[in-house]
RNA sequence: GGUGAGAUGGGUGAGUGGCUGAAACCAACAGUUUGCUAAACUGUCGUGCGGGUAACCGUACCGGGGGUUCGAAUCCCCCUCUCACCGCCA
């Protein structure tokens, strides 16, 4: 979430970054939190006054009582009823408005960088640059799930039997293909500098509200009510929480992690052609890439990430395209986010496989992950996250885009990874 | 699942009602000394909120929540978690 202190300092600028992200009554919202953090302030004053009183006269009371002076201490006692019952009252109202000041500014979105483009749709995303070559398709090529059944890698209606919709099952080269992907690029992260983790596939819900998932997006995770658990949707979950409640020294950063998990997300609510094969399911695997920055850093940190996976995609042989996204389609939380997606040459469709993005602060705030300055000031560090990569689209594209009559070609970087050069 | 013990600052760990935001030690940081390193010595060394240009002041926090009391890290209740042993088990 947003601080305080910068939505006072600088409530103009807010509102248009609101209003940039499409944020409905920012004025609104924006000035809702102003006022009530006033009266907030006032509470704590009082309330501390109060305190005040309440403690200097107990300590007296020690003292008489220490001196003997029995019937002193105890007409000091009575002073000692009003001020209770005062701070009482004080002490409910300034709860009060914490909670209130808190939801407010749960519901207020991360502001956009000033190199987000106007905009409201995915239409309206600027391309960065592209790369790769699309393939020149026969027209009797075959999207990856038509391949998928031929070759025997992937079952779907296997998947439905065991669990339902969205859960497929991989088989023999499809299963070692998906294993070949992961090795890929965990490999690679740690040659880039990311420390690799195996993170927990299930969180509390102390790190749902860290990173953002909880309270918005409840629905879209798997909650395992009897221990009160969710199945993560990412690893960016498990990863960024090492950092909750926890004050960094200076030269330890930058931290780089990565991590391997599977991803589970409900898709209340999706349906249709975008769901059909690999496009959109229930589980999916994804390495995540996770850096915490200074906040001078982060940008130059967020343009390294973007060039790792741009890396990842350029050594798969993909064609691809690096998006900026808009103020309305970025994320709640992110700032500023780069999407790369994949061309899959027989579905002929963009598919996204990627988001890279540079949270700044607003992630930090809830997480309270902070590191101490040269100077020993507490700051809040910058969060960014990228995938690097998710597998089902790549999988979908290596099929369809290096499908040939004699069967379907693995690329070079990731033939020792996958021990075959053809799945036939 | 059963039984028992515990949860204190970056770490170890004292502290059973007022002089404790918290001893001591370690780590860390700064300085003195030194050819360099080390050692030794000196000093600094939690976080949030409110007030103040600042020095600083007030307030809250000893797993979380509630209670007793003029006053709680310390007493009572509930919850969570951790550890140990037993049972079960990859």
């Amino acid at each position: 979430m947003l601080t305080l202190k910068n939505i006072i300092e600088n409530r103009n600028a807010v509102i248009e970054g609101l209003h940039k992200k499409h944020f409905a009554e920012a004025e609104k919202v924006i000035d809702e939190i102003i006022d009530l953090d006033k009266e907030r302030r006032n509470t704590q004053k009082e309330l501390d006054t109060a305190l005040a009183e309440q403690n200097k006269i107990a300590k007296q009371i020690g003292a008489l009582i220490g001196q003997g002076k029995r019937s002193e201490a105890e007409a000091a006692k009575e002073q000692t009823a009003r001020y209770k019952e005062q701070s009482k009252l004080l002490g409910e109202k300034l709860n009060e408005y914490e909670k209130m000041l808190r939801d407010k500014l749960l519901q207020v979105p991360n502001l956009p960088h000033e190199s987000v483009p106007e905009g409201r749709t995915a239409e309206d995303n600027k391309t960065e640059r592209t790369g790769g070559v699309v393939p020149d398709m026969p027209t009797e090529a075959l999207p990856h799930w038509e391949l998928a059944k031929r070759y025997d890698l992937i079952d779907f209606e296997l998947g439905v039997k065991i669990t339902g919709a969205g859960f497929p099952v991989y088989k023999g080269k499809g299963a070692r293909l998906q294993r070949a992907l992961i090795n890929f690029f965990l490999d690679e992260a740690r040659n880039a500098g990311y420390l690799e983790i195996e993170p927990p596939h299930v969180v509390n819900t102390d790190s749902g509200y860290g990173t953002g998932q909880l309270p918005d997006k409840e629905g879209q995770m798997y909650h395992v009510t009897v221990d009160d658990l969710y199945l993560i949707p990412t690893a960016e979950v498990p990863v960024t929480n090492i950092f909750r409640d926890v004050i960094l020294a200076e030269k330890d950063l930058p931290r780089k992690l990565a991590a391997y998990s599977a991803c589970f997300r409900r898709e209340a609510g999706s349906y249709g052609k975008d769901v059909r094969g690999l496009n959109r399911l229930h589980q999916f695997g994804k390495v995540e890439i996770v850096r915490i920055d200074k906040p001078e850093h982060s940008y130059d940190s967020l343009d390294e990430m973007v060039r790792y996976v741009e890396s990842l995609v350029r050594k798969l042989e993909l064609p691809y395209r690096i998006l900026r996204l808009c103020g309305g389609d970025m994320s709640f939380t992110s700032s500023l986010t780069f999407d790369f997606e994949v061309f899959s040459a027989a579905q002929k469709r963009w598919l996204e496989v990627s988001s890279v993005s540079n949270f700044e602060s607003y992630q930090a705030n809830r997480l309270k992950c902070r590191y101490k300055t040269a100077e020993g000031k507490t700051e809040l560090c910058h969060t960014l996250n990228g995938s690097a990569l998710a597998l089902p689209r790549i999988v979908a594209a290596l099929l369809e885009n290096n499908q040939t009559p004699n069967g379907i070609r693995i690329p070079k970087a990731l033939v020792p990874y996958c021990g075959f050069e053809i799945i036939d």
